[in-house]
DNA sequence: TTTCGGTTTGACCGATCGGTTAAGGCGGGC
DNA sequence: GCCCGCCTTAACCGATCGGTCAAACCGAAA
């Protein structure tokens, strides 16, 4: 995919397209300036604004390569049936393992979301699908509406997993331990798949 | 409080404040100017220098605020005993409670966690005491060590609630209702306490 | 060899940024 | 009436921003 893309026009538009990616996660929209964007590739700024027009439409670029590559993770996830829990727990490890295999990602959406009503739309269109597979996978032991809607764990399961790794500098500070090492992330991945059981055990029991 | 602080250097310097503190939340660090804050104060710029001093410093007053708010809130919710449960859900309530009540102050400390690296200290400080609290009020329960660890729900409650708000905007479009309305406020809360009962009676069964 | 179209560059533009400065109100004590 | 200290302002500074442009480069077709 990445090779498609090198050859695609020139690897130059590549080299840019991934400092883009780099500085956005680093520093923000704001902070990633046309020009160190270009220093990052080692190219002249002009050549940024040859291949992608604006900064606006070169950031909207290396955003939409993030949402097709996490929209299909979890289309595959989803795709394949199965019982409620074994495909809430096989959404959950996609979204976790997406996140693990883009450790960018997170934190751009969240700078996306925090920046304001703007990108709305583009977390929207990235968050509907997640949003309805899991509530049809839900549908089967959920109410349609009140506290335990899908829609509830929509927010409280997505917080779950996002919410570990926006918060992972912190985290770092507050315990002793980087929580991106491998052994947290088993005992993070642990943790959500108790919390899924333990949830659909509740869902039953409120029946 | 804030009359307390109107009086203290003259009301303009309040007035500065608040409008330094709508634009951090409307349009983020970067895209609220010093220029744009005091055109909202009705002041002239040279006065928001003069009060403040610098940008960075304007800006930590109004985070300031917030962090003493928040601090005092939670630990008055804390400070009361009881059994776990109803320790955890006055937490839990004096947490939402908050949120409602400073509706900007969630996206705030998004975009601070986004900002990168410079800013986490103070995040640090902020969440440093609500994570013992929980670690506290849930050590009776929980194990040390593993998925089950207090510091696991630290993360999975605090983003179920945290994310609620900040992801708020998206939700109201992929839902077709207001996060923020009253019913939808009730509705939330009482899936968190929901939550809270669930994962007790799991960690209880897990025992 | 010349021509030609896509690529690359340095120089430049107006706007805006955070921050400074010197000078003007302006009310209260002498 | 004058002076002093706090408040407030317009004007200005250098730096950086996103974006433009005309010229130079360069490999392939003719």
């Amino acid at each position: 995919m990445r090779a498609a893309e090198s050859t695609e026009r020139g690897e130059r538009a590549a080299r840019i397209l991934e400092a883009a990616d780099e500085l956005l996660g680093e520093i923000g929209y704001d902070g990633a300036s046309m020009g160190r964007v270009a220093d990052r590739a080692g190219v002249n700024k002009a050549l940024v604004f040859y291949y992608f027009g604006s900064k606006e439409r070169l950031f909207q670029h290396v955003l939409e390569r993030y949402y097709a590559a996490h929209q299909s993770a979890l289309a595959e996830a989803f795709r394949r049936g199965g019982s409620v829990g074994e495909r809430l727990h096989r959404l959950m490890d996609a979204y976790f393992d997406f996140i693990v295999a883009n450790e960018r990602y997170p934190r751009l959406v969240q700078q996306l979301v925090a920046a304001g009503e703007r990108h709305v739309e583009l977390v929207q269109h990235n968050l509907a699908p997640l949003f309805e597979w899991l509530t049809e996978a839900l549908s089967e032991v959920t109410p349609e509406h009140g506290p335990l809607a899908a829609r509830q764990f929509f927010v409280t399961f997505s917080g779950a997993v996002i919410n570990y790794f926006t918060y992972s500098p912190v985290l770092a500070a507050v315990w002793g331990r980087d929580p991106g090492s491998r052994e947290a992330l088993d005992e993070r991945r642990a943790h959500l798949h108790w919390l899924v059981d333990t949830v659909l055990a509740g869902l039953a029991d409120a029946e």
